[in-house]
DNA sequence: ACCTGAACACCGTTCAAGT
DNA sequence: ACCTGAACACCGTTCAAGT
Protein backbone atom coordinates (compact mmCIF):
# COMPACT_ATOMS: atom_id res chain seq x y z
CA UNK A 1 0.00 0.00 0.00
CA UNK A 2 1.11 3.43 -1.31
CA UNK A 3 0.81 6.78 -0.58
CA UNK A 4 -0.97 7.08 -4.06
CA UNK A 5 -2.98 4.24 -3.61
CA UNK A 6 -4.57 6.06 -0.47
CA UNK A 7 -4.89 9.29 -2.14
CA UNK A 8 -6.53 7.14 -5.00
CA UNK A 9 -8.99 5.26 -2.63
CA UNK A 10 -9.64 8.99 -0.75
CA UNK A 11 -10.79 10.56 -3.95
CA UNK A 12 -12.80 7.95 -4.31
CA UNK A 13 -14.54 7.73 -1.32
CA UNK A 14 -15.09 11.73 -1.96
CA UNK A 15 -16.41 11.17 -5.33
CA UNK A 16 -18.56 8.39 -4.23
CA UNK A 17 -20.18 9.59 -1.06
CA UNK A 18 -18.28 12.75 -0.08
CA UNK A 19 -16.37 14.27 1.90
CA UNK A 20 -16.96 13.37 5.07
CA UNK A 21 -17.46 10.13 3.99
CA UNK A 22 -14.10 10.31 4.49
CA UNK A 23 -13.45 9.17 7.59
CA UNK A 24 -9.79 6.93 8.69
CA UNK A 25 -11.96 3.60 9.42
CA UNK A 26 -13.91 4.26 5.78
CA UNK A 27 -10.19 4.56 4.18
CA UNK A 28 -8.60 2.04 5.85
CA UNK A 29 -11.50 -0.50 4.71
CA UNK A 30 -11.57 0.90 1.17
CA UNK A 31 -7.60 -0.49 0.97
CA UNK A 32 -8.28 -3.45 3.48
CA UNK A 33 -6.53 -2.61 6.05
CA UNK A 34 -7.22 -1.14 9.51
CA UNK A 35 -7.25 2.39 10.22
CA UNK A 36 -4.44 2.56 12.20
CA UNK A 37 -2.17 1.60 9.19
CA UNK A 38 -2.59 4.56 7.55
CA UNK A 39 -0.84 6.87 10.16
CA UNK A 40 2.04 5.31 9.21
CA UNK A 41 1.84 6.83 5.57
CA UNK A 42 0.23 10.13 6.32
CA UNK A 43 0.71 12.01 9.82
CA UNK A 44 -3.43 12.67 10.00
CA UNK A 45 -6.44 13.31 8.02
CA UNK A 46 -6.01 16.42 7.29
CA UNK A 47 -2.75 15.31 5.10
CA UNK A 48 -4.81 13.06 3.20
CA UNK A 49 -6.60 15.63 2.18
CA UNK A 50 -3.90 18.09 1.49
CA UNK A 51 -2.66 14.99 -0.71
CA UNK A 52 -6.08 15.13 -2.49
CA UNK A 53 -5.87 18.64 -3.44
CA UNK A 54 -2.68 18.55 -4.85
CA UNK A 55 -3.48 15.39 -6.60
CA UNK A 56 -6.19 17.13 -7.96
CA UNK A 57 -4.45 20.24 -9.38
CA UNK A 58 -1.91 17.63 -11.25
CA UNK A 59 -4.95 16.27 -12.61
CA UNK A 60 -6.13 19.78 -13.52
CA UNK A 61 -2.94 20.51 -15.47
CA UNK A 62 -3.01 17.46 -17.82
CA UNK A 63 -4.59 18.88 -20.50
CA UNK A 64 -3.98 22.12 -20.80
CA UNK A 65 -2.89 23.36 -24.02
CA UNK A 66 -0.71 26.94 -23.81
CA UNK A 67 -2.69 28.77 -26.52
CA UNK A 68 -1.35 31.94 -28.92
CA UNK A 69 -1.99 34.83 -26.90
CA UNK A 70 -1.85 35.34 -23.09
CA UNK A 71 -5.55 36.11 -23.31
CA UNK A 72 -6.21 33.23 -24.58
CA UNK A 73 -4.39 31.18 -22.51
CA UNK A 74 -6.02 32.74 -19.45
CA UNK A 75 -9.30 31.38 -20.99
CA UNK A 76 -8.12 27.74 -21.07
CA UNK A 77 -7.02 28.10 -17.73
CA UNK A 78 -10.00 29.19 -16.73
CA UNK A 79 -11.79 26.65 -18.54
CA UNK A 80 -9.69 23.25 -17.58
CA UNK A 81 -9.69 24.39 -14.39
CA UNK A 82 -13.47 24.06 -13.90
CA UNK A 83 -13.54 21.47 -15.96
CA UNK A 84 -11.54 19.45 -13.02
CA UNK A 85 -13.73 20.36 -10.35
CA UNK A 86 -17.07 19.60 -12.23
CA UNK A 87 -15.70 16.30 -12.56
CA UNK A 88 -15.31 16.22 -8.73
CA UNK A 89 -18.26 18.10 -7.13
CA UNK A 90 -18.19 16.90 -3.72
CA UNK A 91 -14.45 17.56 -3.86
CA UNK A 92 -15.09 21.10 -4.30
CA UNK A 93 -15.43 22.50 -1.19
CA UNK A 94 -12.28 21.03 -0.26
CA UNK A 95 -10.39 23.07 -2.89
CA UNK A 96 -11.98 25.58 -1.11
CA UNK A 97 -10.94 25.63 2.10
CA UNK A 98 -7.63 23.72 1.48
CA UNK A 99 -4.95 25.65 -0.12
CA UNK A 100 -2.78 24.01 -2.91
CA UNK A 101 0.94 23.91 -2.25
CA UNK A 102 2.84 26.24 -3.76
CA UNK A 103 4.57 24.00 -6.18
CA UNK A 104 1.77 22.48 -7.02
CA UNK A 105 -0.02 26.15 -7.66
CA UNK A 106 2.70 27.26 -9.88
CA UNK A 107 2.69 23.54 -11.77
CA UNK A 108 -1.07 24.42 -12.71
CA UNK A 109 -0.59 27.96 -13.65
CA UNK A 110 2.98 27.89 -15.06
CA UNK A 111 2.15 27.28 -18.70
CA UNK A 112 -0.19 30.37 -18.06
CA UNK A 113 2.43 32.65 -16.25
CA UNK A 114 5.17 31.81 -19.31
CA UNK A 115 2.34 33.50 -21.72
CA UNK A 116 2.59 36.79 -19.81
CA UNK A 117 5.96 36.63 -19.89
CA UNK A 118 6.57 36.04 -23.62
CA UNK A 119 4.04 38.84 -23.96
CA UNK A 120 6.23 41.09 -22.08
CA UNK A 121 3.92 41.45 -18.67
CA UNK A 122 5.87 41.74 -15.06
CA UNK A 123 5.46 38.24 -13.20
CA UNK A 124 3.74 40.48 -10.87
CA UNK A 125 0.76 41.36 -13.63
CA UNK A 126 0.78 37.70 -14.14
CA UNK A 127 -0.01 36.18 -11.20
CA UNK A 128 -2.71 39.01 -10.66
CA UNK A 129 -4.62 38.01 -13.75
CA UNK A 130 -3.87 34.15 -13.26
CA UNK A 131 -5.31 33.84 -9.67
CA UNK A 132 -8.04 36.66 -10.65
CA UNK A 133 -9.42 34.17 -12.37
CA UNK A 134 -8.71 30.91 -10.17
CA UNK A 135 -10.10 32.55 -7.54
CA UNK A 136 -13.77 33.12 -9.89
CA UNK A 137 -13.85 29.52 -11.52
CA UNK A 138 -13.21 28.27 -7.81
CA UNK A 139 -16.03 30.52 -6.31
CA UNK A 140 -18.24 29.69 -9.30
CA UNK A 141 -18.01 26.44 -9.24
CA UNK A 142 -18.80 26.41 -5.34
CA UNK A 143 -21.85 28.37 -5.66
CA UNK A 144 -22.92 25.92 -8.59
CA UNK A 145 -21.83 22.40 -6.72
CA UNK A 146 -20.35 23.33 -3.46
CA UNK A 147 -22.70 21.68 -1.38
CA UNK A 148 -22.42 21.91 2.32
CA UNK A 149 -20.91 19.50 3.90
CA UNK A 150 -22.75 16.07 5.44
CA UNK A 151 -25.48 16.80 3.18
CA UNK A 152 -26.51 14.13 0.87
CA UNK A 153 -25.60 13.91 -2.71
CA UNK A 154 -27.41 16.99 -4.80
CA UNK A 155 -29.36 16.00 -7.38
CA UNK A 156 -28.13 15.52 -10.63
CA UNK A 157 -28.53 18.60 -12.83
CA UNK A 158 -30.77 19.24 -14.95
CA UNK A 159 -29.45 20.29 -18.51
CA UNK A 160 -31.00 23.88 -18.52
CA UNK A 161 -29.04 24.07 -14.82
CA UNK A 162 -26.16 23.46 -16.25
CA UNK A 163 -26.61 25.49 -19.11
CA UNK A 164 -27.33 28.48 -17.25
CA UNK A 165 -24.12 28.27 -14.81
CA UNK A 166 -22.62 27.71 -18.44
CA UNK A 167 -23.57 30.72 -19.90
CA UNK A 168 -22.70 32.46 -16.46
CA UNK A 169 -19.51 31.47 -16.37
CA UNK A 170 -18.46 32.10 -20.17
CA UNK A 171 -19.77 36.21 -18.99
CA UNK A 172 -18.01 36.06 -15.91
CA UNK A 173 -14.78 34.74 -17.38
CA UNK A 174 -15.01 37.18 -20.75
CA UNK A 175 -15.83 39.83 -19.04
CA UNK A 176 -12.38 39.17 -16.45
CA UNK A 177 -10.00 38.24 -19.17
CA UNK A 178 -11.35 41.28 -21.65
CA UNK A 179 -10.97 43.53 -18.91
CA UNK A 180 -7.63 42.43 -17.91
CA UNK A 181 -6.47 42.55 -21.73
CA UNK A 182 -8.25 46.40 -21.49
CA UNK A 183 -5.97 47.39 -18.94
CA UNK A 184 -2.92 45.81 -20.10
CA UNK A 185 -3.42 47.32 -24.02
CA UNK A 186 -2.85 50.97 -22.46
CA UNK B 1 -33.10 32.22 24.91
CA UNK B 2 -33.92 33.66 21.67
CA UNK B 3 -32.66 32.72 18.51
CA UNK B 4 -31.05 35.62 17.64
CA UNK B 5 -29.03 34.51 20.60
CA UNK B 6 -27.98 31.71 19.53
CA UNK B 7 -27.13 33.09 16.34
CA UNK B 8 -24.89 35.67 18.17
CA UNK B 9 -23.75 33.19 20.54
CA UNK B 10 -22.48 31.17 17.11
CA UNK B 11 -21.07 33.81 15.13
CA UNK B 12 -18.75 34.72 18.36
CA UNK B 13 -17.65 31.06 19.06
CA UNK B 14 -16.59 31.17 15.32
CA UNK B 15 -15.08 34.52 15.20
CA UNK B 16 -12.61 34.05 18.34
CA UNK B 17 -12.21 29.79 17.90
CA UNK B 18 -12.71 29.03 14.61
CA UNK B 19 -15.52 27.41 12.89
CA UNK B 20 -15.21 23.63 14.14
CA UNK B 21 -14.99 25.04 18.16
CA UNK B 22 -18.43 25.42 17.67
CA UNK B 23 -20.29 22.02 19.12
CA UNK B 24 -23.57 22.11 20.26
CA UNK B 25 -21.63 21.81 24.17
CA UNK B 26 -19.99 24.61 23.63
CA UNK B 27 -22.70 26.74 22.06
CA UNK B 28 -25.04 25.46 25.02
CA UNK B 29 -22.58 26.66 27.38
CA UNK B 30 -21.59 29.96 25.66
CA UNK B 31 -25.43 30.73 26.61
CA UNK B 32 -25.38 29.00 29.83
CA UNK B 33 -27.67 26.04 28.80
CA UNK B 34 -27.12 22.84 28.26
CA UNK B 35 -26.90 21.50 24.41
CA UNK B 36 -29.87 19.57 24.08
CA UNK B 37 -31.84 22.94 24.94
CA UNK B 38 -31.02 24.44 21.58
CA UNK B 39 -32.85 21.68 19.68
CA UNK B 40 -35.84 23.50 20.64
CA UNK B 41 -35.00 26.43 19.20
CA UNK B 42 -32.84 25.16 15.56
CA UNK B 43 -33.19 21.54 14.48
CA UNK B 44 -29.84 20.75 14.49
CA UNK B 45 -25.89 22.20 13.97
CA UNK B 46 -26.43 23.09 10.07
CA UNK B 47 -29.52 25.14 10.68
CA UNK B 48 -27.38 27.06 13.00
CA UNK B 49 -24.71 27.43 10.40
CA UNK B 50 -27.44 28.17 8.16
CA UNK B 51 -28.53 30.92 10.27
CA UNK B 52 -24.87 32.67 10.68
CA UNK B 53 -24.46 32.55 7.02
CA UNK B 54 -28.19 34.56 6.29
CA UNK B 55 -26.89 36.56 9.82
CA UNK B 56 -23.32 37.37 7.86
CA UNK B 57 -25.41 38.22 4.38
CA UNK B 58 -27.96 40.97 6.48
CA UNK B 59 -24.31 42.34 8.22
CA UNK B 60 -22.90 43.07 4.60
CA UNK B 61 -25.66 45.04 3.25
CA UNK B 62 -26.16 47.82 6.30
CA UNK B 63 -23.44 49.97 5.22
CA UNK B 64 -23.93 49.65 0.91
CA UNK B 65 -24.45 52.52 -0.57
CA UNK B 66 -25.91 52.84 -4.10
CA UNK B 67 -23.66 54.42 -6.24
CA UNK B 68 -24.66 56.54 -9.36
CA UNK B 69 -24.43 53.87 -12.12
CA UNK B 70 -24.43 50.18 -12.35
CA UNK B 71 -20.70 49.76 -11.94
CA UNK B 72 -20.25 52.39 -9.19
CA UNK B 73 -22.92 49.79 -7.24
CA UNK B 74 -21.04 46.47 -8.55
CA UNK B 75 -17.86 47.76 -7.39
CA UNK B 76 -19.60 49.25 -4.04
CA UNK B 77 -21.62 46.04 -3.67
CA UNK B 78 -18.05 44.17 -4.22
CA UNK B 79 -16.05 46.44 -1.60
CA UNK B 80 -18.64 45.68 0.92
CA UNK B 81 -19.00 41.92 0.89
CA UNK B 82 -15.38 41.88 1.12
CA UNK B 83 -15.09 44.12 4.12
CA UNK B 84 -17.92 41.43 5.75
CA UNK B 85 -15.44 38.68 5.07
CA UNK B 86 -12.44 40.07 5.92
CA UNK B 87 -14.42 41.31 9.28
CA UNK B 88 -15.19 37.49 10.07
CA UNK B 89 -12.27 35.22 8.67
CA UNK B 90 -12.61 32.25 10.52
CA UNK B 91 -16.53 32.17 9.02
CA UNK B 92 -15.19 32.78 5.19
CA UNK B 93 -14.75 28.93 4.84
CA UNK B 94 -18.84 28.47 6.23
CA UNK B 95 -20.22 31.32 3.77
CA UNK B 96 -18.48 29.27 0.89
CA UNK B 97 -19.91 25.72 1.54
CA UNK B 98 -23.17 27.03 2.96
CA UNK B 99 -25.27 29.01 0.01
CA UNK B 100 -27.37 31.48 1.27
CA UNK B 101 -31.15 32.00 1.24
CA UNK B 102 -32.65 33.01 -1.73
CA UNK B 103 -34.15 35.73 0.09
CA UNK B 104 -30.81 36.60 2.10
CA UNK B 105 -28.96 36.61 -1.35
CA UNK B 106 -31.77 39.11 -3.06
CA UNK B 107 -31.57 41.00 0.10
CA UNK B 108 -27.66 41.52 -0.35
CA UNK B 109 -27.57 42.25 -3.88
CA UNK B 110 -31.07 43.72 -4.27
CA UNK B 111 -29.74 47.76 -4.65
CA UNK B 112 -27.04 46.56 -7.22
CA UNK B 113 -29.56 45.01 -9.25
CA UNK B 114 -31.86 47.98 -9.39
CA UNK B 115 -28.95 49.82 -10.52
CA UNK B 116 -28.85 47.72 -13.57
CA UNK B 117 -32.44 47.82 -14.25
CA UNK B 118 -32.60 51.81 -14.28
CA UNK B 119 -29.95 51.59 -16.97
CA UNK B 120 -31.99 49.19 -18.81
CA UNK B 121 -30.24 46.15 -18.50
CA UNK B 122 -32.19 42.87 -18.50
CA UNK B 123 -32.43 41.03 -14.56
CA UNK B 124 -30.52 37.66 -16.24
CA UNK B 125 -27.57 40.28 -17.19
CA UNK B 126 -27.84 42.01 -14.01
CA UNK B 127 -27.65 38.39 -12.32
CA UNK B 128 -24.90 37.65 -13.91
CA UNK B 129 -22.79 40.38 -13.50
CA UNK B 130 -23.67 40.75 -9.37
CA UNK B 131 -22.94 37.01 -9.05
CA UNK B 132 -19.87 37.09 -11.00
CA UNK B 133 -18.21 39.50 -8.52
CA UNK B 134 -19.88 37.94 -5.74
CA UNK B 135 -18.07 34.49 -6.45
CA UNK B 136 -15.31 36.30 -7.29
CA UNK B 137 -14.91 38.28 -3.85
CA UNK B 138 -15.80 35.06 -2.10
CA UNK B 139 -13.41 33.25 -4.08
CA UNK B 140 -10.71 35.49 -3.22
CA UNK B 141 -11.29 36.08 0.55
CA UNK B 142 -11.03 32.28 0.96
CA UNK B 143 -7.59 32.78 -0.66
CA UNK B 144 -6.44 35.20 1.72
CA UNK B 145 -7.99 33.73 5.09
CA UNK B 146 -9.93 31.01 4.34
CA UNK B 147 -7.91 28.81 6.39
CA UNK B 148 -8.46 24.61 6.72
CA UNK B 149 -11.06 24.02 9.36
CA UNK B 150 -9.35 22.57 12.30
CA UNK B 151 -6.28 24.53 11.66
CA UNK B 152 -5.44 27.16 14.73
CA UNK B 153 -6.00 31.12 13.77
CA UNK B 154 -4.07 32.20 11.28
CA UNK B 155 -1.04 34.70 12.53
CA UNK B 156 -2.29 38.18 12.17
CA UNK B 157 -1.44 39.34 8.49
CA UNK B 158 1.40 41.77 8.21
CA UNK B 159 0.60 45.03 6.27
CA UNK B 160 2.32 44.25 3.26
CA UNK B 161 0.73 40.40 2.92
CA UNK B 162 -2.42 42.65 3.70
CA UNK B 163 -1.73 45.06 0.82
CA UNK B 164 -0.56 42.41 -1.36
CA UNK B 165 -3.94 41.02 -1.58
CA UNK B 166 -5.67 44.19 -1.46
CA UNK B 167 -4.23 45.13 -4.61
CA UNK B 168 -4.93 41.91 -5.82
CA UNK B 169 -8.46 42.29 -4.94
CA UNK B 170 -8.59 45.68 -6.53
CA UNK B 171 -7.08 44.76 -9.75
CA UNK B 172 -9.59 42.05 -10.45
CA UNK B 173 -12.82 43.55 -9.47
CA UNK B 174 -11.59 46.10 -11.51
CA UNK B 175 -11.09 44.10 -14.98
CA UNK B 176 -14.02 42.23 -14.01
CA UNK B 177 -16.37 45.54 -13.86
CA UNK B 178 -14.37 46.92 -16.82
CA UNK B 179 -15.14 44.09 -18.77
CA UNK B 180 -18.90 43.95 -18.03
CA UNK B 181 -19.35 47.37 -18.70
CA UNK B 182 -17.27 46.82 -22.17
CA UNK B 183 -19.72 44.06 -22.85
CA UNK B 184 -23.07 46.38 -22.13
CA UNK B 185 -21.54 49.11 -23.97
CA UNK B 186 -21.50 47.85 -27.62
C1' DA C 1 9.52 -2.33 9.29
C1' DC C 2 4.83 -2.60 9.07
C1' DC C 3 0.39 -3.44 10.91
C1' DT C 4 -3.24 -3.75 14.68
C1' DG C 5 -6.81 -3.95 18.79
C1' DA C 6 -8.20 -1.64 22.60
C1' DA C 7 -8.73 2.57 24.60
C1' DC C 8 -9.41 7.82 25.25
C1' DA C 9 -11.55 11.95 24.72
C1' DC C 10 -14.42 13.76 21.99
C1' DC C 11 -18.67 14.56 18.55
C1' DG C 12 -24.21 15.17 17.08
C1' DT C 13 -28.42 13.62 18.29
C1' DT C 14 -32.41 10.79 20.63
C1' DC C 15 -35.27 9.95 24.34
C1' DA C 16 -37.36 9.54 28.52
C1' DA C 17 -37.75 12.28 32.31
C1' DG C 18 -37.99 16.35 35.04
C1' DT C 19 -40.13 21.39 36.29
C1' DA D 1 -43.76 24.80 27.34
C1' DC D 2 -39.15 24.55 28.14
C1' DC D 3 -35.08 22.38 29.74
C1' DT D 4 -31.97 18.30 30.94
C1' DG D 5 -28.98 13.87 32.08
C1' DA D 6 -27.83 9.66 30.42
C1' DA D 7 -27.12 7.08 26.56
C1' DC D 8 -25.96 5.65 21.57
C1' DA D 9 -23.33 5.39 17.70
C1' DC D 10 -19.99 7.52 15.93
C1' DC D 11 -15.30 10.35 15.25
C1' DG D 12 -9.57 11.15 15.13
C1' DT D 13 -5.73 9.73 17.30
C1' DT D 14 -2.39 7.36 20.87
C1' DC D 15 -0.08 3.53 22.51
C1' DA D 16 1.46 -0.78 23.66
C1' DA D 17 1.65 -4.90 21.47
C1' DG D 18 1.99 -8.16 17.83
C1' DT D 19 4.45 -10.28 13.28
Amino acid sequence: MTRDDIVAAALRVIDTDGLDALTMRRLGAELGVAAMSLYRHLSNRDAVLAAVVNHLAAEAVTDLEPGDSWSEALTRFGTVYRRMLLAHPRAVPLLATHPMDIDAGLRLMGGVLDRFAAAGLSQAEALTAVQSVAVFVLGHALAQVGTPPGTPAAPPETPEVAEYYERWFDAGLTAMVSGFAARHRR
